[in-house]
RNA sequence: GGGCUCUUAGCUCAGCUGGUUCAGAGCACCUGCCUUACAAGCAGGGGGUCGUAGGUUCGAAUCCUACAGGGCCCACCA
């Protein structure tokens, strides 16, 4: 069958991954004879849709996955999803408002039973759209952090830390995202610079005329104040220390105090003090044992504590407080102002700092192990550099506010007594009771006597358990599975998670299993435009991948992806990346058409030596270059290794081997070289098949009709043999022969059709021989003959110290070619002069290697002797003027 | 403000412990070619005093110091 003159990998694509999938070669089971290599995906949000960062980090998991398959590794790849309980909660409270329905005017099972349907309906669309991309996930692995078996093993670690004195409830300033109504996590707040202003407002000193001016940027807090603040070095307000202010608004008497919290230099050097609404405030307030108004509602509405503007958003508030400043005369003076706002990272509302009772994890002990095994590199981040922000973080560690006020998620397993604030801690509510009948001493408490906790734990409390739980360790801590494939081989993940979940894995992996969850932990850089913004929906700067793979099939978009991306850099896309990608899909392609159109023949006559020749030193590249793409694959540099795979395969096989191995205008090829043609391209399959999977196991079938089982995808992956690197040299002074005969070509305007003869003038002409053969059918050479002076009427170069001669019919401009060769002498000359500089020097002659020194010695040879060649030809030109 | 890191060809980046695989790669660019696998191609070619200024050394892109300009992380000023 003829085959297209373009690759198309849209049928192609799709046939092989339905093959592959009813062939279970991404099954894994735990098979003692092989070691595992397994793989985590980083569980995408169960709403989540592919976008460019998905793509990257997980075409480098399927190509390191794929890899180690081939390399006889039981590699398992499990993949699934994360409930993302604020940014699920979130789609699920706009679906139900877009029908008209408040999330407020349902119950909580009510409002479950809609977002577990929503979850069915669109959930897990990104899992199908990573089968696109040609993952080799074992899907039946497949798990959701809301799954029965999952959910056991969160609430079970819940009850175990609790049990263990780990788990404790506070009052503690959060974080509050007043439309979420939910505290969210430091590392979920974006701090962004806003224009704003700041209000300087006079505060009335008690039983005084006088007053102080304190400058703040958000007046309506002026609500809840309960102090005024000072530095106590700063001479300007000694004199009111211990006084007290009217508070505006809400004229109340509050003190003023002395801290040297207090920046002078800013504004008035006067701070209003509001423990309930911010971190620092808090702590003063602590220090001096303040009062704690707390004037807002969890919508972010006034409070009845706040007396006025009751029930006004915080925003109406601020400016009802500006306007009635003014009105009242307290208000000195406006600014503009520039200062940094925390917004939610879920629902971009601006961040209230609140107090509020949650539950926290005391992170101190627990990190500990954490933190000494990625710095001792018993688990190693690549690149390097993210293990000294790592170890920043670690050693300053904060107890993690685990309570979500949230519906969507794990419940929180705390059960309160009747009208009490005590509580159990149980995996179930039956077991609950029994510890509540225990506790209380009454054994007629029924279940309906007890309140479980209303907030449900914070994502990363599940996602924290991943690398043990798709794997039931939790439950059940022998079982087969987890004893198998954990320790896990490498995450991949984006360096923005590092903390929020990296750490925390690693946390719980010393925890549950006294060992780490994974060896390596890879970072992708992210994925940016051609002008370094970083890629997203709001900016429509992101292509949507799907569209990509159409357009230039997932091997192109997985090639191209990788064309730019050493780990840790940023990516900066560009659709010419996938084009580059394409392109080589389709080279392989061309090949294979070129191979597959061969006539074959058993005549030993149609053996060419230079054929053998040709075939040896294609075998000694691929060894020599496994090499190479072994030890990138060994440092994570993915980029490099496919940069190599791509050099082989174009430049190598491509523009050399399959030029200098296929025959004449239809001659045909002997059978015994088309077979092993076929077996050298076999090879480069396999080495380009985790970058490119569905190409190569196209190309691999069709190089020989093979049963179709016998897939790729399970074939070993080439090791590299020993190979003559002698060979691999002459060869590569043969391709400068022809690259100087082509570039002779050029200049002199023949045609590649017309066959040239060539003579050389070499002390060891051997040296390129049997390769010089080669030279023959890449540079059309018509004869080749040793010389032992020189040729007249030619064009010549050099190799080294050999001297090669092309006679030429066309007249040789002779002004042109002496100034050529005089400037040559020149800069030889001058190069000369610097190696014998190097070698008169005492000091460098007794310092330096002996290896330096030779090399230094033996450029002096070789410009010494190209001196005296190139004058022989400078004369001779001169005597033929 | 504290910590980390980077600056090499037009672009994106390699260059590990100082000395021929030290000035490289891919892309882009320029010049020829629709040559019997491939114009999504073939062949050839030109680009950098390695951010700046000092220092150490026989020798510095590589080590040290300062400066300039990016980036990341943490904390966050009312």
């Amino acid at each position: 069958m003829e085959l297209a003159k373009k690759y198309d990998p849209r049928e192609v694509e799709d046939k092989w991954y339905k093959k592959w999938i009813a062939d279970r070669h991404f099954n894994s089971k735990p098979n003692p004879a092989k070691k595992p290599f397994t793989i985590v995906i980083p569980p995408p949000n169960v709403t989540g849709v592919l976008h460019m960062g998905h793509m990257l980090n997980n075409t480098i998991q399927d190509i390191l996955i794929r890899r180690a398959r081939m390399q006889g590794f039981e590699a398992c790849w499990v993949p699934g999803t994360d409930h993302a309980s604020i940014a699920t909660e979130a789609r699920v409270v706009n679906m139900l408002k877009e029908k008209g329905i408040e999330k407020n005017s349902l119950t909580r099972d009510e409002f479950l039973k809609h977002a577990w349907e929503w979850k069915e309906k669109h959930g897990g669309i990104i899992l199908e759209q990573l089968k696109k991309l040609g993952a080799s996930c074992d899907w039946e692995r497949t798990n959701f952090t809301m799954d029965e078996a999952y959910s056991e093993s969160v609430i079970r670690v819940f009850v175990d830390l609790y049990n263990k004195g780990k788990i404790y409830r506070g009052v503690r300033m959060v974080n509050w995202d007043p439309q979420a109504k939910t505290a969210v996590s430091d590392e979920e707040v974006n701090y962004r610079e806003v224009k704003s202003k700041l209000y300087y407002v006079k505060y009335k000193i008690v039983g005084e005329d006088g007053y102080i001016v304190v400058a703040t940027t958000r007046p309506e807090t002026i609500l809840g104040d309960t102090a005024v603040c000072v530095n106590p070095t700063d001479e300007r307000y000694t004199a009111f220390h211990g006084k007290k202010v009217i508070v505006p608004l809400v004229n109340r008497e509050v003190p003023v105090i002395a801290d040297n919290y207090v920046d002078m230099t800013f504004g008035t050097g006067c701070l209003k003090i509001t423990p309930a609404h911010d971190i620092n405030d808090y702590e003063i307030g602590n220090r001096f044992n303040l009062e704690i108004i707390d004037i807002f509602n969890d919508d972010g509405t006034i409070s009845e504590k706040g007396k006025v503007f009751v029930g006004q958003d915080r925003f109406k508030a601020r400016s009802l407080a500006a306007k009635q400043l003014e009105e009242d005369g307290l208000l000195v003076k406006v600014e503009e102002y520039v200062n940094k706002v925390g917004y939610s990272e879920r629902t971009d509302a601006v961040i209230e700092p609140k107090l509020s009772m949650q539950w926290f994890l005391d992170m101190k002990e627990l990190s500990a192990p954490a933190l000494e095994n990625v710095v001792n590199d018993n688990i190693q981040l690549v690149p390097a550099k993210f293990k000294n922000t790592y170890k920043h973080w670690m050693e300053n560690v904060k107890d993690w506010c685990i309570s979500r006020q949230l519906w969507w998620g794990h419940r929180i397993p705390a059960y309160y007594l009747p009208n009490s604030n005590e509580f159990v801690v149980a995996e179930t509510d039956t077991e609950a009771l029994e510890l509540a009948k225990k506790k209380t001493g009454n054994s007629k408490l029924t279940l309906a006597d007890l309140r479980q906790d209303e907030d449900v734990l914070d994502t990363w409390c599940s996602s924290w358990l991943w690398p043990i739980a798709v794997f039931d360790g939790i439950r059940h801590p022998d079982n087969e599975d987890i004893n198998y494939y954990y320790p896990t081989n490498v995450l991949v993940t984006a360096p923005e998670i590092l903390f929020f979940w990296v750490a925390r894995m690693i946390i719980a992996g010393y925890e549950y299993r006294n060992d780490k969850p994974f060896s390596d932990v890879y970072l992708t850089g992210i994925v940016r435009d051609a002008k370094r913004r970083k890629m997203s929906k709001s900016l429509g700067n992101s292509p949507d991948p799907l569209d990509l793979i159409r357009d230039y099939g997932a091997d192109g978009v997985r090639t191209g992806m990788l064309f730019s991306s050493p780990a840790g850099n940023d990516l900066l896309f560009d659709v010419k990346l996938c084009e580059q990608g394409r392109n080589f899909s389709n080279k392989i392609w061309n090949a294979l058409r070129l191979v597959k159109g061969w006539n074959t023949t058993n005549d030993q006559k149609a053996v060419r030596e230079s054929d053998e020749v040709a075939i040896q030193w294609m075998e000694a590249r691929i060894n020599q270059v496994l090499l190479e793409i072994d030890d990138h694959f060994g440092k994570f540099r993915i980029s490099d290794a496919l940069l190599s795979v791509y050099k082989l395969i174009w430049d190598d096989f491509c523009s050399w081997f399959l030029e200098a191995i296929k025959p004449d205008f239809e001659q045909p090829i002997a059978l015994i070289t088309r077979n092993k043609v076929i077996d050298i391209f076999e090879k480069l399959m396999k080495i380009a098949h985790p970058f490119m999977p569905f190409i190569t196991e196209e190309v691999y079938q069709q190089l020989r009709e093979r049963e179709i089982s016998d897939s790729i995808v399970i074939a070993a992956w080439p090791k590299s043999e020993n190979f003559d690197l002698a060979l691999i040299e002459k060869v590569q002074k043969t391709f400068e022969v022809v690259a100087n005969v082509r570039n002779i070509r050029q200049q002199k305007q023949i045609s590649p059709r017309e066959s040239l003869r060539l003579f050389v003038r070499a002390e060891n002409f051997e040296s390129y021989y049997p390769a010089s053969k080669m030279i023959w059918r890449l540079a059309n050479i018509s004869e080749l003959d040793l010389v032992t002076g020189k040729v007249e009427n030619a064009m010549s170069f050099h190799i080294g110290a050999d001297e090669w001669f092309i006679p030429i019919t066309q007249e040789i401009d002779q002004e042109m070619e002496i100034d050529i060769v005089q400037k040559e002498i020149d800069y030889l000359k001058g190069f000369l002069i610097s190696v014998l500089k190097k070698l008169d020097n005492e000091k460098f002659v007794n310092n330096a290697p002996a290896h330096v020194l030779d090399v230094e010695r033996k450029k002096r040879h070789d410009a010494e002797k190209r001196i005296v060649a190139l004058e022989e030809k400078l004369a001779s030109l001169q005597s033929m003027k």
